[in-house]
DNA sequence: GGTGTGATTAATTTCGAAAATCAAGGTGTT
DNA sequence: AACACCTTGATTTTCGAAATTAATCACACC
């Protein structure tokens, strides 16, 4: 009723409705890939994906070449496809953009701040909170969980930075922060980050509401850098190389790697 | 030899060596699209460029889909797949953003200056000012002079940036140069921007090979906006609104558009 | 015993046709 | 005459199978 000519961003999470399958599995790639159901390094294999999602070649070759291009998958010549590596300097680079746009869009969001931006904000950090407290998570699985938590959270964010006028800034955020949050559910499962850093987003919101643009981006810098540095921290004890484990000799064994 | 892991980022132009029939497609899709040869807005009909490419299907959607994600076609629901619309506000956010994106990065690189940037970046401006002075551009067409002309403009921006350091910084102005050279191209024609911006890329090829980072930086950031500007002029005069070109009505007739 | 070459097998890419969807034109009713 | 519904033709999406490419193994040769 009130912005007909607001066209939301591609962000991704909820099942929308999806026009077409190649839609639907582009949405249930990215989720898997980011959630890290489809761990990183691993062999796409158009056979299981379509058996898992039930659905034909073209619509899953299409749905992957979109993931290619925001460098969630990688396609090698004409070997197939592969979740894109993690790798160390990976984070730091994204983590370092992340705190550069999300700043800079979270100015530009104060100042041009109105009631629905705050509305908005309210509610998605409410929801997210809520969450955290509330028992009911305990009803779905460590995984649901997670994927719930992380759709408030990216829209937690999202939220304080949808009115901040430049559509490219927006679409660099989104891709900074998918490929962010992948990392960082690679290295730390759901209720432990919640707890590291929920009161950041406490004092984020707040200095944003206040229009305290210099105090919100601050909180918001050390925020990003606090969160990839947990990332880091979990992920050099877990997992010393993250490219090393799937890039090396395939094991030899060819035929099927895993079926049921 | 001296760098094996160097990966060159997927700058695109030249007929590099595809290994598959949709790496080809979409390489000349692109083309296309940018330098204008296929129209903002218009529609692109499978049918058409199965015939103009001689592919199949197949190869063509998994193109275009790459290319939505790139921000250079639209695939509404179920309705097919358009060329992106050109929009004023676009072209200044995406000035901004270049100003800003490729100012850092060619303040990094400059820092992290190396021989063989100095060289590649010589050898780029070379090669594009003698192409802009030399008759020999006589041979070909306006077409192909013009598509010459912009990738050696485009590597020689890229040459400057490229050690930067920062993968994600680079992608984004990847992105970002395609995106503006579409829209110049879509206003001023080759030999007439050449002239007008000749002499700032001598400039800031100089700052540059001074290590003068703060010259450099404002010579680059004046440079992106007066192309800008310049694409902004021409093209108001020009097409007053050029998405209703297009959008409107499609004049009724439904058959076949255009057959030769 | 190691190495290079040819044949076999698995996988990916590509095509062409069937199924689904959309837009326009036509028909009938109020 | 206006509106809703159905039919029809064209386009897009989807599938499954053929063609192409890469990988693996076996065998002979050095």
């Amino acid at each position: 009723m009130s912005k007909p000519q607001e066209k939301t961003p591609p962000l991704f999470g909820q099942p929308r409705n999806h026009k077409t399958l190649t839609e639907e599995t582009l949405w249930r790639l990215r989720r898997d890939i980011i959630s890290g159901t489809l761990p990183a390094g691993e062999k796409i294999k158009s056979e299981v994906i379509k058996q898992r999602y039930n659905v034909g070649t073209s619509p899953i070759r299409e749905a992957l070449f979109q993931l290619v291009t925001d460098g969630l998958v990688t396609a090698d010549g004409q070997r197939g496809f592969r979740v894109a590596e993690l790798r160390e300097a990976d984070l730091l680079d994204i983590a370092d953009w992340r705190a550069r746009l999300e700043s800079e869009a979270l100015r530009r969001s104060i100042e041009a701040a109105t009631l629905d931006w705050e509305a908005r904000a309210i509610a998605a950090f409410h929801r997210m909170k809520r969450f955290e407290s509330d028992s009911r998570y305990r009803d779905m699985s460590e995984k649901e969980a997670a994927d719930t938590w992380e759709e408030y959270h990216r829209e937690f964010h999202f939220a304080l930075y949808a009115t901040c006028g430049s559509p490219w800034l927006l679409r660099f955020c989104e891709l900074l922060i998918q490929h962010g949050e992948r990392y960082r559910r690679a290295y730390i499962a759901y209720p432990r980050v919640a707890k590291a850093i929920t009161q950041e987003h406490e004092a984020l919101l707040e200095a944003a509401l206040a229009r305290d643009t210099e105090r919100a981006v601050e909180i918001l810098d050390k925020h990003i850098h606090h969160a990839a540095n947990l990332a880091l921290q979990h992920g050099m004890k877990r997992r010393p190389r993250p490219q090393a484990a799937a890039r090396g000799k395939p094991v030899k064994r060819r035929g099927k790697t895993q079926s049921a």
